[in-house]
DNA sequence: CTGAAAGCGCTTACAG
DNA sequence: CTGAAAGCGCTTACAG
């Protein structure tokens, strides 16, 4: 049976059904050096998981600034993708601008900060950030600083909302001073951390741990001890952030999972099967380990009661 | 002039011309827990550089063993792509058997083990590692350690190679105990050094920054001091090698120029423009920071003469 | 229910 | 050199 070896001409196909089965992914690279970050190769894998499942393929475009153009163009050529999930929300998107006015099916992961119709998959960055911050101030720590991410990203506004959000429900105000921008590299983490030391944070809340992995440097050469002289609660969960040192409390997002539902979400939104809901909120958590102090809090308490 | 908003049919192009102006991409995901390693992020950000300035697009595929099959009929499928570039050689590799087979363009991120007329793109592994090693032995380390990469990876094999090269080189044979296997993650190089240190080696070289982070964690926890007790050599000068405790000296290569070099070759290769060599050897350079005792030694020196 | 035919939207070889 | 026509290899609506 020499038929078993017949592979339909992909192309052929497309032309005639009006449909490739490939999916886009799109992520923006005006922040280039963030696609070192563990954060989009497990994306990438949730994605490619589901598409393998349904038997999609993926393209992949780093939208690098100055070919930002050819990429929209690729995207929009029609007929060589079906839909297109676009990661990492930047507050002015020209790819997610176009691909909305010219109706093309698309994803986001990451809430829009306009268009409140489109589709999207994301964690609550602002509650889950709240969370991490009321964490401390129950702690009983007084001046929680806070390292954001690049505010031109959605997901990163929304942590520092959260982190305000923190304070005023303990009636307390907001201090510029104690707020740095880093862009999620480690050596902006580092950097941050050294400009905010002057300050005397008793904690801080960092963005992400790959930059909280940068703080915890400058902490070290500063001669501070974590959790003793300052607390540290950072973002994402990421494999290293149990093996710190001390080992990071942090907020677990489920970044697999995340690109497997936008996936499927994009499938079924191009297959018109229009069950999936407009907004998909993962779960995260609080991870509690060394770096916030509570496990030695806890310890205190105990040896208080005696 | 509304003609300015044309956008041709890619899938009709392809059809008609019997080329997509698509390359893929296919990462062995055998060892899925590699993808976090910053390794394929830079891989891929040369390829995708590549493509962009020659007009090309990517599909990528994370070849999971569950779905290799469905992968290769992906790949071989009839113009879906151009050709498919081939990252991280695995030992034994379907895929590049499938391509191989039925004379897909096609070039390896790699050498093949048997293959010789394959086009691809690779280190001097085997020579940077003897480099590295040597290194250490002029130094004056007796007992050299090593901790290899995951054995049916072409790549890591050459390593070892080097390793065993740069001991014949100086009149030692080497020892079976010295030798430990990871899994190119952080945990493995953690587990890997804890099951070294009873052997008692003066040096390791170790087959990847991200596997001399746990190996690093290992000595720190059974309170050896880097380079004093045991020097450490690395692999890939990953930005976190400069910012490690002590920081790695450690073998840097071009990960982001192979990808771009890579996709260059492949499209010359479809486009049957011979000129490209069969194999590019990209240059490593050893990177000497503070873990060898380089530089500590060469303080000694000075110290001695006067 | 089955099967031959039209048509998807391009590229390219070829007639003029 | 220019332009109309054939053909790439499928899918699908439609005639039988």
């Amino acid at each position: 049976m020499q038929i078993l070896n017949y592979q339909p001409n992909a192309a052929a196909r497309g032309l005639a059904a009006g449909r490739t089965r490939i999916l886009g992914l799109v992520i923006p690279m005006g922040v280039a050096y963030l696609f070192s970050d563990p954060y989009f190769p497990r994306l990438i894998q949730g994605i490619s998981r589901a598409c393998n499942q349904h038997d999609y393929s993926t393209m992949l475009w780093l939208a690098e600034p100055e070919y930002e153009h050819r990429t929209i163009q690729q995207i929009v050529s029609a007929a060589m993708i079906d839909g297109v999930i676009i990661a990492s929300v930047l507050t002015d998107d020209a790819v997610i601008e176009a691909v909305y006015s010219r109706r093309i099916p698309f994803v986001l992961v990451g809430r829009h900060p306009v268009h409140s119709d489109i589709k999207y998959v994301d964690v609550d960055n602002r509650l889950s950030a709240r969370d991490a911050v009321l964490h401390l101030l129950r702690l009983g720590y007084k001046r929680v600083a806070t390292i954001a991410g690049p505010l031109n990203m959605v997901g990163r506004l929304d942590r520092l909302a959260g982190y305000t959000d923190a304070l005023k429900a303990r009636g307390l105000v907001s201090d510029a001073n104690l707020i740095a921008e880093g862009d999620f590299t480690e050596e902006s983490g580092y950097r941050a951390m050294q400009q905010l030391l002057p300050q005397a944070p008793d904690a801080i809340f960092i963005a992400s741990d790959t930059m909280a992995l940068g703080a915890l440097r400058a902490l070290r050469e500063a001669g501070k001890r974590v959790p003793d002289d300052i607390a540290v609660v950072a973002y994402d969960d990421m494999p290293f952030a149990a093996r710190t040192e001390p080992p990071l409390t942090t907020v677990r997002q489920p970044i697999h999972r995340a690109g497997f539902v936008a996936a499927e979400t994009l499938m079924d939104l191009i297959n018109e099967r229009d069950g999936k809901p407009r907004r998909v909120i993962l779960p995260t958590k609080l991870v509690i380990r060394e770096s916030c102090g509570a496990h030695r809090a806890a310890e205190k308490r105990m040896h208080t009661r005696r």
